[in-house]
DNA sequence: CGTCAACTTGATGCTATTCAACTTTGGTGG
DNA sequence: CCACCAAAGTTGAATAGCATCAAGTTGACG
C-alpha cells in the first residue's frame, strides 16, 4: 500500500485470512472511516468493497509529511485510531463472550446507529436499516457460519424483535429491546 | 482517569465486563506498553495488575500539551496505538476463528515472543517461558472457560508440543511446531 | 499439618457447526 | 415477456466442540 484513504460513500470490509481459508472481519469501513497505515508499507489485511465505493485517496509519503508538519492532523489521526481501537476491543468482547443471538442483535444495532449518525436521525423507538452485507459477510464479522446467522435472524423475526422486508431491509420496532438482546449496557454508551 | 502511564515492569490486563459478569480481556499490558487515552477522560476498561507492577505515570493534561507541542511524541504515540490496533485485530481473529487448541498455542507463542524480545534472546528452537497468568486469566484472554484452558494445556503436554514444570513454567522443545499448532503463518510475520 | 487458591480431570449437556436439500430473488437472453 | 440460471438465503438433521457441574489433586504458606 503506498496510499492512505478516507471512505466517502459505500461500504468496505477489512478482513484477515488464515492459511486454510478461515476468515475474520476485523473492521467495517463506513463513510468517514480512514483506511491505511502511515509509517508501514505492507498491508496485513484484505480490503474489500461490498457496495459501490468512493474513497478519497492520498499518496502515503506526502501524507506522512503532512502529519509531521501539521500537529492537528496528527492529533486527529490519533483520535480516529483510538476510536478504531475501541471498536476492535468491542469486537473482541463480541467474538469472545457473546452468544450467536447477541452477536446478531449487536451487529444490527451497530449498523442502525452508524446509519442514524450519518443521516443525523436518532436511534430510539422505531428504526429502519438496510443491511449492507450478505449473510456470509455478517458471518465473517461475527465469527459464525452463515447458516447460524440466517437461523438467528429468523429467530429474532419470529419473536418480534425485528421485522424483515425482502432479505436486507430490517425494521426495528423497539430499538431498546434490540439493544437488550445484544447484551450491552442499556445506555449503549457509545463512542462514535 | 486523569493520568496516562507506561509499564516499566510486571504485567497487567485490560478487561471489559458485561452486565451479567462475563469478562473478556482486550489487552495484555507488558513492560514498555502504554496505558491510557489522551483526549478522553473516562476509562471503559478495567486495568488489573496480575503481578507486582511498576508503572511510570504522567498527569494527563500536561501530557496532552506535550503531544501538541512536540510532534515526535505524538507520532510515536500514534505508532504505538497502531501496534495496539494490530494486536486487537489479531485478537479478533483468534477469538472468532481459532479452536481452543489453537488459542492456547497462540497465547503461549505470544508470551514467549514478548519475553524473548524483552531479553533480546531469540524465539527459535528450544524456548522457555513462565506464564504470568492464572488459568482463569488465560481463559479471559482466549474467550474460553478455565477448564478448557487446563484441558488443552494438558493435551499439548501429552503430545509433546510443550513440557511443564510446576504449574507455570513451560518448555517449548520446538518453537516452530508450537507456531504451527497456533494456526498462524509459519513465518510468524510479527509486527512488534 | 491444616487450609486455601490454583489447577486437573471426569461426566454430561447444549450451542453452534456441518452437511444437505430446498426456496427465493434478480439478472440475462431467447 | 418469461423461462432459465446463478447467487443468496432458508431450513432440517446429525454431530463436534466447548461449557457446565462436580469431584478430586497439588503446592505454598501460616
Amino acid at each position: 500500500m503506498d496510499f492512505v484513504a478516507s471512505v466517502v460513500s459505500g461500504i468496505a470490509t477489512l478482513t484477515q485470512t488464515m492459511e486454510d481459508g478461515r476468515r475474520q472481519m476485523v473492521g467495517l469501513l463506513l463513510p468517514s472511516d480512514f483506511v491505511g497505515r502511515p509509517g508501514r508499507d505492507t498491508a496485513a489485511y484484505d480490503v474489500v468493497a461490498t457496495t459501490d465505493l468512493v474513497m478519497c485517496c492520498f499518496r502515503r509519503k506526502p501524507f506522512e509529511d503532512l502529519i509531521l508538519t501539521t500537529p492537528h492532523v496528527g492529533q486527529r489521526l490519533l483520535e480516529m485510531t483510538l476510536d478504531e481501537l475501541d471498536a476492535a476491543r468491542e469486537g473482541m468482547l463480541l467474538l469472545g463472550r457473546k452468544t450467536a443471538r447477541e452477536k446478531i442483535a449487536s451487529l444490527i444495532a451497530i449498523l442502525a446507529r452508524r446509519d442514524a449518525s450519518l443521516k443525523q436521525s436518532s436511534s430510539v423507538g422505531r428504526v429502519v436499516v438496510d443491511l449492507p452485507l450478505t449473510r456470509e459477510a455478517m458471518s465473517e464479522y461475527l465469527g459464525l457460519t452463515l447458516e447460524t446467522v440466517s437461523r438467528q435472524i429468523s429467530a429474532l423475526r419470529k419473536e418480534g424483535v425485528i421485522e424483515i422486508e425482502g432479505k436486507r431491509h430490517i425494521i426495528i420496532p423497539d430499538f431498546d429491546l434490540l439493544v437488550e438482546e445484544a447484551g450491552d449496557d442499556s445506555d449503549g454508551g457509545f463512542l462514535v
